[in-house]
DNA sequence: ATGGTTGAGAATCAA
């Protein structure tokens, strides 16, 4: 099985892209972030004639947004609201593998969290931390009806020191601060989840998923962080067959600022 | 410390 996670910063912008990476890495499952559209305007047969068959859209005006295309049926899928608010960042599927046993997808875009790291002076902060938190909190509770989940998306924190260009640069950054770092790993110990991507690449490498537009040139700056994520449940550990950030999508023509992930699974 | 770019959708807001 083959799953992609997407932060695609606009679906209708991108179509071409989209196409692009389903014909050349020809995933089972893509999973998109900000699609930034409603969705009655989400673009109606995007994917059909390569078989996606199969969505969920969890869209929203202008912003926020997510999108589950798949080749695979879905034995359940749902899109989910958080903290009270009407955002779309969390849409879910539970397809079934070659073992014939269910597996759920969960599709996430936490919030961003503005730029002051402090959740009394930013109000967008603290909405990143409760979200957090609520994920956490949501997670203890899911684990007792499966333990075959994949948690995906972008999860807009870059925990370790090498997901990072400059750890010591951006500790005082949103995205790296200590406390998100802490608040994401309350969710990761919420379903003794495995980070599948730092299963097959070293800690002390460095990796990216998200380059920011502002830099002149992207490659030759390099200042990255890992904002994109694939975790899984312990007892799909010895299913996972490999990732790949796909970085050249970064390069593509009108790109998205953030890479495309691949997760195999021997399913 | 600052500014740099992109997208939605019509003036900013969000990232």
């Amino acid at each position: 099985m083959r799953i992609c996670t997407w932060n695609i910063n606009s679906v209708r912008i991108r179509l071409d892209q989209v196409m692009r990476l389903l014909s050349e890495h020809q995933p089972d499952i893509l999973c998109l972030q900000e699609i930034k559209v409603a969705n009655e305007l989400f673009p109606e047969n995007l994917g059909e004639e390569l078989g996606y068959h199969h969505r969920l859209i969890h869209g929203q005006k202008a912003y926020h947004g997510v999108a589950i295309l798949s080749r695979l049926p879905f034995v359940k899928a749902e899109p989910r609201y958080w903290c009270g608010k009407e955002d779309s960042r969390h849409a879910w599927a539970s397809v079934k593998g070659a073992d014939g046993k269910a597996v759920e997808l969960h599709n996430f875009y936490v919030p961003a969290g503005g730029d002051v790291p402090d959740p009394e002076a930013n109000d967008k902060f603290a909405h990143k931390l409760q979200f957090l938190a609520e994920m956490a909190e949501w997670f203890q509770e899911r684990r007792k009806k499966s333990n075959r989940f994949v948690l995906m998306g972008d999860l807009n924190v870059a925990p370790f020191e090498n997901d990072v260009w400059s750890h010591k640069q951006l500790l005082k950054v949103v995205s790296h601060t200590p406390v998100e770092v802490e608040a994401l790993n309350k969710v990761y110990q919420s379903h003794d989840w495995v980070d599948a991507v730092r299963h097959f690449v070293p800690a002390d490498e460095k990796l990216f998923s998200w380059w920011s537009y502002r830099a002149r040139d992207w490659q030759e700056s390099n200042r990255g962080r890992r904002l994109d994520h694939f975790w899984v449940t312990p007892a799909l550990k010895d299913k996972l067959a490999g990732v790949e950030v796909l970085s050249d999508a970064r390069s593509w023509q009108k790109p998205s600022d953030h890479a495309p992930v691949i997760l195999d699974l021997d399913l």
